[in-house]
DNA sequence: ATATTATTTTAGACTAGTCTAAAAGTTATT
DNA sequence: AATAACTTTTAGACTAGTCTAAAATAATAT
């Protein structure tokens, strides 16, 4: 049985893996988690002895194929549960994470199984992150960085990097919507910010650090 | 801030005070929620410093009324979760048990207060037991046991007794469903046993230990 | 190549929750 | 009223998870 504490060490892990693409120090772990290096450690032992992640001392950690099956399982209830929130209970794309951090945890395969068919086996989350399938197997996206786009293409939005409360208030507020198309009006060379074209016809500007946090395909 | 494990004892004390309709002794806590008596003196220790049980040594245990509120509140999500998996996801009666029993220890205001709405606000759970409101306010059902009716009285099903599996699978296959109209054909006087007609006009044979567990209002 | 700095691990302690075994208290029986 | 039986509490130990402070290791800079 793998605990609430594991799962979430689990899911940390394979996010730092993702995004780093290597081994992940101590240090990471303690901080995405916010707890101290020590309790990482201790944690990091324990793991290993029940053979989800494979760890030598001072080495860093990856995780093995049965922590890396755990771990995605917990990323696709966590994703279809925030799905739940946002189509079914009327929750913004902002106001989703601390219910899904709990509700990943819930213990029932009947229930995610039929969570899945209710909102439809929907494909991707409400913040554009695909959704594991029952089997761990993710679809991977090949989204790009708005910020590496050139004048005058166009795109549509897919997802963001910051999954922050404030950067997502930022861009409701903004008229930024997954699945709006997005035209790069002008790029301004001094601090690479942007004047784009929303959906909605709007011109808006938007800086270098926000573009960075924008994931669109392009159309 | 109420722990997980608080919180199912307070809930247990909850339903044995409603059983027994006095103060509740370590033992029957111990047995309800499947630990040892000494565990269970521990807790009450805690809950007590926390002021939410009247406890004495060796008197048993109240409720107090923040204690009573907190109960309310743990039976309402319950409640509330198991409408959800039976009404949007399809779970028979006997299959919410273990899942409402993790889902009822979620933290979020909002999401049971959309839970709530998007079921419609019922009234009573799948196993017709009543809903406690946001303010922990119960409506009391003045339903009786089946086995208190006469010879040719006609009733209205509405609840459960035993809430085990095994008694209400027994129920579904014998076509005795919450709602449903039952009229006492006859009674055994040997053995109390019954001969009603259910809803679906089939004759049914049961047992007085089964319409001990028959919970209906006269029609 | 050595010294300094940063990271990681160990040692030891703490809390929540659980257990077994023994002691204390209560209730029932003679 | 004394004894027996049962219930409840205490004492002490264990696990999971966390922490601080110190020791060990690795990385960096001189
Ligand atoms: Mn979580
Ligand atoms: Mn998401
Ligand atoms: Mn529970
Ligand atoms: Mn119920």
């Amino acid at each position: 049985m793998i605990s609430f504490t594991e799962e979430n060490y689990l899911k940390a892990i394979y996010h730092l893996i993702e995004q780093e693409g290597e081994a992940v120090t101590t240090n990471a772990i303690a901080e995405k988690i916010n707890t101290k290096a020590a309790s990482v450690t201790d944690m990091l032992k324990k793991l290993s002895d029940k053979k989800l992640i494979n760890y030598q001392k001072y080495q860093g950690v990856t995780l093995t194929p049965k922590g890396e099956k755990t771990a995605l399982n917990i990323i696709r209830k966590q994703r279809l549960w925030e799905m739940f929130l946002v189509e079914k209970l009327d929750f913004k794309w902002d106001e989703v994470h601390d219910a899904a951090e709990q509700l990943e945890h819930i213990k029932s395969d009947k229930l995610i199984e039929q969570l899945d068919k209710f909102l439809n086996y929907p494909k991707v989350d409400p913040h554009g992150d695909p959704i594991p399938d029952a089997k761990g197997r993710l679809q991977i996206q090949k989204s790009h960085l708005l910020s590496k786009f050139k004048k005058n293409d166009v795109c549509i939005m897919t997802g963001v990097v910051d999954h922050s409360p404030a950067f997502l208030q930022y861009l409701d507020k903004s008229g930024i919507t997954l699945g709006n198309e997005i035209k790069i009006k002008e790029i301004i060379e001094f601090d690479r910010s942007l004047q784009i074209i929303t959906g909605r016809q709007k011109t808006i500007f938007i800086s270098n650090d926000v573009a960075k946090n924008i994931l669109v395909i392009a159309k």
